[in-house]
DNA sequence: CGGTCTAACTTGCATTTTGCAAGTTCAATT
DNA sequence: AATTGAACTTGCAAAATGCAAGTTAGACCG
């Protein structure tokens, strides 16, 4: 769904569809074990409902993530798309910008640091 | 100058600084060799004055670009500080990502995907 | 099968951010 | 002194965000 990019420079295009103030904490938040509406919301930056079932959508949009199918008579969650998981070191070098450089930040798991794509995608699609 | 995070995060944290749609884009031209007001304002993406009259003023309260000091009488331009060479992992990753899941995406020179935060740094400080 | 509960959205509206066009300022020519 | 061009600034329209309050749709209970 490219909705016109704001030029063709990759890294401009990356930001036109994660350069925003929550896609990128929600991905965070499902490569953390979130893979539901009320997870997400339920994480310390406090996302407005209405943003956030709008980057789900996008996000979804953009084949980062995808619904998982429920099975018949129950609701599905979210996952990590191959695509999505491959945000993994973008986030990884994110949390170690932050840490390097700002004060009093918290650690993500030492896992996390570790972790590859496959590592991530693996674990989402064991998902239900 | 701390204007309250989000959350202790330090992606989320991170993101408060970096994460809207003109920042890295930004820096990414500044790490491309681009050093005045004007030379951003060329870039293909075409960035309001007003924003990135804003956006710089931002960088530098954060440390992560400073103002070259202007020789008697004549304008100074601006240049990275060592926090904002230390982005261009971000871009790097940034980089390969929109290569890699965005089409038709063009190619940032071979350099700057084996450019290590001194390289730009160095040329930082060699400027005027 | 009806009633209730809770997650998952949706809607309306105030606030903030962004975008665009037009100034204004200031140093360097001419 | 007048002119130019880069570096902002300002005013206002448009879009994105934030918040509070609704609405919908399965799940669970009787």
């Amino acid at each position: 769904m490219p909705a016109a990019f704001r030029s063709d420079c990759p890294i401009a295009s990356a930001l036109d569809i994660l350069g925003d103030k929550w896609s990128l904490v929600i991905i965070r938040s499902m490569m953390l074990g979130a893979h539901s509406f009320q997870d997400f919301h339920r994480a310390p930056e406090k996302i407005a409902t209405n943003i956030l079932a709008d980057r789900l959508q996008r996000l979804q949009a953009w084949g980062l993530i995808e619904t998982t199918p429920a099975r018949p008579g129950a609701r599905g969650g979210y996952r990590l798309t191959a695509s999505g998981a491959d945000i993994l070191p973008l986030l990884q070098t994110l949390a170690r910008w932050g840490e390097a450089h700002l004060e009093n930040r918290s650690s993500p798991p030492d896992w996390f640091l570790k972790a590859t794509p496959a590592d991530v995608l693996a674990r989402a699609s064991r998902q239900a």
